[in-house]
DNA sequence: TCAGGATGGGCGATTATTCACACTGCCCCG
DNA sequence: CGGGGCAGTGTGAATAATCGCCCATCCTGA
């Protein structure tokens, strides 16, 4: 097994393992706790040898940081051509369920940005979630009459949102609370109908 | 020395003010982030005076948590000697939701050891949560019908924890993107009326 | 041969921590 | 009443480790 990986991973470049490697590292440790030693360390080189690759630890952070927002900017797009109803909404956060189960680290590094709010937020933020927030972005059915006039329409996006990646953030919760693996399939199918019951409830919600 | 004088005393002690400044601190950049330097300059005094009130970097730290716990461990005793009921569930959730917009620091604090995993993320999870998932724990009335039978209950439980927690953790999304700050009154009441609306959508939901 | 990539060594900055020392207020003893 | 300790607290200097980063050098494959 141990063979196999390394040899996978031979047949990437080395800037390839090293973006890998920092991903998993800055979403873990945030940036500023993960240090390039670390990262040369879990890639089988030496620390000086990033710089062949990348022009500093900043450059190295935008480009994980560049890799993981183009992985996710799919789902958002395909939402955005098409009108917005109950059915595409529901298949919208399935996938990005799945998609942050599949790669957490996107919704952990967004955390630790949003945590201590460096310079980094901003652009995050405004990358992965400012056409969500367009005015266009109305849902029509029976949403409407729930949150429409209240104005708290976007703030259930918000929640919504939260719900789904605070689940990959606050993992360890998980094991440690249900004694279960948050990664598993098992898990996934359960979170999963979670949500959706959560948001089929919202949406068939009549009360006042 | 005599702690009662301490409450009359209106000036914080030195202790006292270190103990704020690590808390913001911990909470906004996590825990190795955090230089001793930075502690050290928001009291006022230089970083090896820290030594005369703490032993070290991780007593400190263990000093903050601890005096976030005893402050949040309030409102769940308080919601578990007696029945469980929808009633009491909505007067907890509102209750716990004013307290992480009170001082968002424990949630950010739990934030970063979750990401991190580190090894004080066992102890956190365990004392703000386990008492949540005892078996005995079983909400009466509506929502039985819904989650009861298939499973769903602790992870609602999670959810909806996850909600209130990420909403301060997850600060600056609605700044940058609502235009609120977050952490005014009108936010607050604008949160509540949402999870209030989620909560009750669930607990009256009927579907399959 | 030559260029890209890996390396060891080292520099300056920052880190947590220790230590010797200075100041201050207070209690006790003469 | 006065002075001598004494505990508590703050400080500058110093240490060892680690950090990001630079550079000269070397290895290797085409």
């Amino acid at each position: 097994m141990a063979d196999q990986a390394i040899s996978k991973n031979r047949q990437l470049t080395t800037a390839d393992r090293i973006l890998d490697a920092a991903e998993d590292l800055f979403a873990e440790k945030g940036y500023s706790a993960t240090s390039l030693g670390d990262v040369a360390d879990r890639v089988g080189i030496r620390s000086p040898s990033l710089y062949n690759h990348f022009k500093n630890k900043e450059a190295l952070y935008q480009a994980v940081l560049e890799r993981l927002l183009t992985e996710f900017s799919a789902p958002l797009a395909e939402l955005e051509n098409g009108p917005v109803t109950n059915q595409r909404v529901f298949f919208w956060l399935e996938t990005i369920v799945r998609q942050h189960h599949a790669n957490p680290n996107l919704a952990r590094l967004l955390q630790h940005a949003a945590l201590s709010g460096g310079p980094h937020t901003g652009e995050l933020i405004d990358r992965l979630f400012r056409p969500m927030f367009e005015p266009r972005t109305k849902i029509e059915g029976a949403s409407i009459s729930l949150f429409e006039n209240t104005g708290l329409q976007p703030w259930a996006v918000m929640a919504f949102n939260n719900l789904v990646m605070s689940y990959v953030t606050m993992a360890p919760m998980y094991s440690d609370l249900l004694g279960v693996d948050p990664f598993s399939e098992a898990a996934l199918e359960k979170q999963l109908s979670l949500i959706k019951t959560l948001l089929r409830a919202v949406f068939e919600y009549k009360g006042t």
